[in-house]
DNA sequence: GACATCCTATTACATTTGTAGTAGAGTGAG
DNA sequence: CTCACTCTACTACAAATGTAATAGGATGTC
């Protein structure tokens, strides 16, 4: 069985996840509907993407209903992700400062969200400490886009 | 002329770039050779990514020495990070804080880094107060930085 | 049970990316 | 000048990716 790590995810492929994951679980068509309209591909380039989804084990066939087939995502959303922070961070010499720093620069990093993330961090810290097994979930978990 | 905000990269062509960056300007036997040993690419592969990066824009030939040109990146490293960190801010929402929260809980971000990063953007921020009242923007525009 | 639908499985093809080979022009050492 | 080298320009080709068409099986509807 191959690691989940080691799944790499093209863009499109990403998209498809995400519309996955954000459902649960769904069929080709449900998928594709929840594409966005703009531009969307046509339905056999949805079921071309999730087939080799699961050819690369991204996701599975998990019952049929009717004749057609409910996927559902085998890799997390977290570790899809996390692959990709790791790719990034490479090209910032592996430490997430530099990152940081950059996305301060660019304007992306208020101040006010790094303070809550410190207040985070300084609890997750305390927390630790005391009891290291527990996960701190959710600190993704999407919130009110604004673009 | 193409915006250069629109140049992508591929990984190779990325790293390639990595090399002219760091060295400012060179020839394609200089950053082959500077590319790590391990798994070190022919010559003429290098030849080809630069001049697909040319074609792409994203260096130049500067001038000739002997018979061998000497190139220079046309895009800074910053900008090309902020294309690269842009696409992955999309994939969390469009903004940092996820990302970043998702930095701390797979360990990549420490407590102390975000605390110098705080120092950082606070003094950035009064700075800025005095021109912009509102939102911290600006902050990637072009500010007298070395490279 | 015949038809219009919807789905799957298979095949196709252009583009992009990684990776390199070859031919021939330019250049420095004798 | 001639030879060995080094470069460039051009060509090649497989794998990955984006994008879809087609053929044919399964289903719901009269």
């Amino acid at each position: 069985m191959r690691r989940e790590e080691s799944i790499k995810l093209t863009r499109f492929e990403l998209e498809v996840m995400q519309a996955l994951w954000e459902m649960g679980v769904g069929s080709v068509r449900e998928i594709q509907e929840r594409l966005p309209e703009k531009r969307r591909p046509a339905y056999t380039t949805v079921q071309t993407i999730v087939r080799r989804l699961e050819e690369k084990g991204a996701v599975r066939k998990l019952k049929k209903i009717g004749n057609a087939f409910i996927f559902e995502p085998t890799v997390t959303r977290k570790s899809a992700h996390r692959r990709l922070i790791n790719e990034l961070l490479e090209l910032f010499g592996g430490s997430a400062r530099p990152l940081m720093a950059h996305l301060a620069e660019i304007g992306k990093l208020s101040l006010e969200d790094v303070r809550e993330l410190e207040n985070i961090l300084a609890q997750q810290s305390t927390a630790d400490s005391r009891k290291a097994g527990s996960k701190q979930k959710d600190l993704s978990a999407p919130r009110a886009r604004r673009q």
